[in-house]
DNA sequence: TTTATTTACGAAACCGGTTTCGTAAATAAA
DNA sequence: TTTATTTACGAAACCGGTTTCGTAAATAAA
C-alpha cells in the first residue's frame, strides 16, 4: 500500500497563522470567544489548505461520534432497502454517518454487533432484530451503557424503548378478511418464524379475521418456512396439491411470494381462480407479476425515516426523552389480480 | 437524553490489576512482551468487567479505523442491495466496519462525501459513481491523500485504480444479438445517462451487434430517461405507439424494465409477440413477471465481494499494490419469455 | 563467579482534536 | 482618573488508547 500522507493537523494551521491550537479550534467551531477577524483568517487558511479535522480525535474528546449504527437482518428485501433510504435521508440532512451491519437473522452475530457498540462507536442504534432473537439481554446491556436504541419493524415487546412499526395486526386482519370475502374458506398463513414480533401480530390479525368470519383456525394451515429453501418449497407444493378450490394464502413476508407463484405454476394451479394470494411486500414488481400481486405494502421509507429522526432528536436535545411506546405508521392493502375481483 | 455512562477504560483495568496501562494494553493485544500469566489475569478481568476498548482512541493513534466507506447512488435497485451484501460479507469476516453513503446520483453530494473521507474517517473506499459524475478531481484528491479507492460497476476510465465490473459490452452485444435473432429489426436502447461507464459500454455492445447484423444505428432508437418519471413514461409510450411489429427493447438498467411492461400493458401491446424485451436486471421477480423477463443478470454479490476483498487485502498487506486494471466478472443472459422462443 | 543477554514490565510521549482556566489588553463604569 | 468588567487569546490538561524506550530482575553465556 501507498503510504498514508502525513495529514494536515490543527497544529500546522496554528503554526502558519501564528495562533495557538486552542484559538484555531475555537475559530473553526465559531466560538464567541474569538474575534471576527481571526475567524476570517483561520477559515481562509482552512479553505486554502483544504483542512478536514480528524473526526476520531474529536470523538474521543467530545464523547460522541455523529454516527448511528443500523442493524438489520438482510438487505435482500425491498423493505429494508427502502428503510435504509429513509434512515440515510435523515442522516445526510443532519450530518450523521451510518454504519450498517447485517445480522443474517443470526442471534450470535447480532450479539457481537451490539457488543461492539458498547465501545462508543455509535451514538445511537436503529435495529430490526434477527429471526433468531428471542432474548434481549444484549440490548439491555447496551441501553444500560446509555446508548439509545430504537426498534423498527421487528421489535421486542419486552424492551422499553421507542418502536416504529406498522399496523401488523390490523393489516393482516384486513388482508385475511379480504380473502374471506372473495370466497376463500381455507386460508394458509405463511411465515418464516413463530417468534418475531411482526409474525405474531400478523398471525393474530389473521386469527381474528377467521374468528370474526366463523372460520376455524387449524394448525396445519400455518406454515413456517425453515432455512432450507428446497425443502420448504416441496412442503409448500404438497400443501397446495392437497388443497381444494377456495384456498387462499396470506404470505407474511415479501420473499415468500415468489415461491408461491412458482409452486402454482409448477402445479398448474391458476391464481386467483384456484388459489388467491396476498403477500406483505414492498416490491415494485408486485404490480407486474403474473398475475399482479395483491399486497400489504408497508411504509418502509417512512418507518426508516421516522426512526432515524427520532434517534437524532434524542441525541441532539439534552433533555429529550424518547417516547417509550410504539409509533404506528399504517400499511396499505393494494388490491390487484391475485385475488378475485 | 439519559447521561452516557462513564465508560470503563484501560486505566481502570490497570489500577484494579496493579499493572501499568501499557502492560494492560500490550496484554490485550497479545504482545510477546507480556508473560502468559499476566495475559491471563488481564483477559480474565476484561471478560469479567466486559471491557470493550474505545475504537476512536485506538484509531487516533494507529491511524487506521478498520472502516471502509461505501458510496453508491441508491439502494433502491437489487443490484446495489446485493452488492452491499457482498461487501458486508467480507467486512464481517475481516472485522471491518461499513459506512454507507448515498449520492442520490448527485455530483455535489458525492463530492461532499469524498471530501469528508479526507479526514481519515475510512481506511479505504468502494464507490459506484453517480450518474452526474463526469469529473474526477474529487476522487483524485482523495487518492492523493493515500486513501485507496476501488470502483465497482460504475467506474471512471480516466482514474487509474482497481475496478470491478461485469462484461457490459459483451453482454449487451449478446442481448442485442439475441433480439435480432428472434426477429427484431428495430431495437430500442433504453438508458438513463449517456455518460456513465456502464451505459457507454452497453451502448457500444448494442451498436456492435447492429453492425454485425447489418442493422442501421439510428439516434431515435436511443432513449435516455430523465429524472421525470411521468414525462419519461409518456415519451416511452409515444415511441412504442409508433413502433411496428418486430420491435425489440434493450433496457440497460433494472428500473427501466417495469415502465416498459406498464407501457405495453397500457397500449395493449403484447410481449413478446408485439414487443420483445430484455433488461439488465438482478431482480428475483424477473422470472415471475408477466411474461417472465429475459434478463442480463449481473454478478452483483460477487462484484461487491471481490471489491471488498481486494480493498481489505490492500489495507492489510504492507507492500500490496492494488491491481490497476479492470477485473471482469461476467453476467448471464437468462432467456425467459419476454423474447420469442 | 562474573558478564551478557533476555524477559517482563512501566514511564512518558504521542495521536489530533476540545475544553477549562488564567490573564494581558481593551473597554466600560465609578 | 481609578477600578471593574469584558474581550480575545494561550497554556495545559484531557479524551483513551498505542508505542517507544528504558531498566530491574532473571537467566544464560563466558
Amino acid at each position: 500500500m501507498k503510504e498514508k500522507i502525513n495529514n494536515l493537523t490543527i497544529k500546522m494551521l496554528a503554526r502558519q497563522l501564528g495562533l495557538s491550537v486552542s484559538t484555531v479550534s475555537k475559530a473553526i467551531s465559531d466560538s464567541h470567544e474569538i474575534s471576527a477577524s481571526t475567524k476570517q483568517r483561520v477559515n481562509d487558511l482552512v479553505q486554502k489548505l483544504n483542512y478536514v479535522p480528524n473526526p476520531y480525535a474529536s470523538s474521543l474528546r467530545t464523547r460522541n461520534s455523529k454516527t448511528i449504527g443500523v442493524v438489520i437482518p438482510e438487505v435482500a428485501d425491498s423493505f429494508f432497502a427502502q428503510a435504509i433510504n429513509g434512515i440515510e435521508s435523515v442522516a445526510q440532512e443532519k450530518g450523521y454517518h451510518v454504519l450498517i451491519y447485517l445480522s443474517h437473522e443470526n442471534f450470535e452475530k447480532e450479539k457481537k454487533i451490539l457488543k461492539d457498540f458498547e465501545s462508543g462507536r455509535v451514538d445511537g442504534v436503529l435495529i430490526s432484530v434477527a429471526k433468531e432473537t428471542i432474548q434481549h439481554y444484549h440490548i439491555d446491556a447496551l441501553m444500560d451503557k446509555g446508548v439509545p436504541i430504537i426498534f423498527f419493524d421487528r421489535v421486542m415487546d419486552e424492551v422499553t424503548t421507542a418502536k416504529i412499526i406498522t399496523n401488523d395486526y390490523e393489516s393482516a386482519r384486513l388482508a385475511t378478511e379480504h380473502l374471506i370475502k372473495k370466497g376463500c374458506n381455507r386460508i394458509l398463513f405463511l411465515s418464516f418464524s413463530h417468534t418475531l414480533s411482526i409474525t405474531c401480530k400478523r398471525l393474530a390479525g389473521y386469527k381474528k379475521a377467521l374468528l370474526d368470519n366463523q372460520l376455524k383456525y387449524a394448525d396445519n394451515n400455518i406454515f413456517t418456512f425453515s432455512n432450507d429453501a428446497k425443502k420448504d418449497y416441496l412442503l409448500l407444493q404438497k400443501k397446495l396439491k392437497s388443497a381444494n378450490k377456495g384456498v387462499g394464502i396470506l404470505a407474511s413476508v415479501e420473499k415468500l411470494a415468489l415461491p408461491i407463484y412458482k409452486a402454482c405454476e409448477d402445479l398448474q394451479l391458476s391464481i386467483p381462480e384456484d388459489v388467491q394470494v396476498i403477500s406483505f411486500s414492498n416490491s415494485d414488481s408486485a404490480a407486474f407479476l403474473h398475475p399482479p400481486l395483491t399486497t400489504v405494502t408497508q411504509p418502509a421509507f417512512e418507518i426508516g425515516k421516522t426512526a432515524a429522526s427520532l434517534l437524532v432528536k434524542a441525541l441532539e436535545r439534552k433533555n429529550y426523552e424518547l417516547p417509550l411506546e410504539e409509533i404506528v405508521i399504517p400499511s396499505d392493502l393494494i388490491i390487484r389480480r391475485s385475488t378475485l375481483p
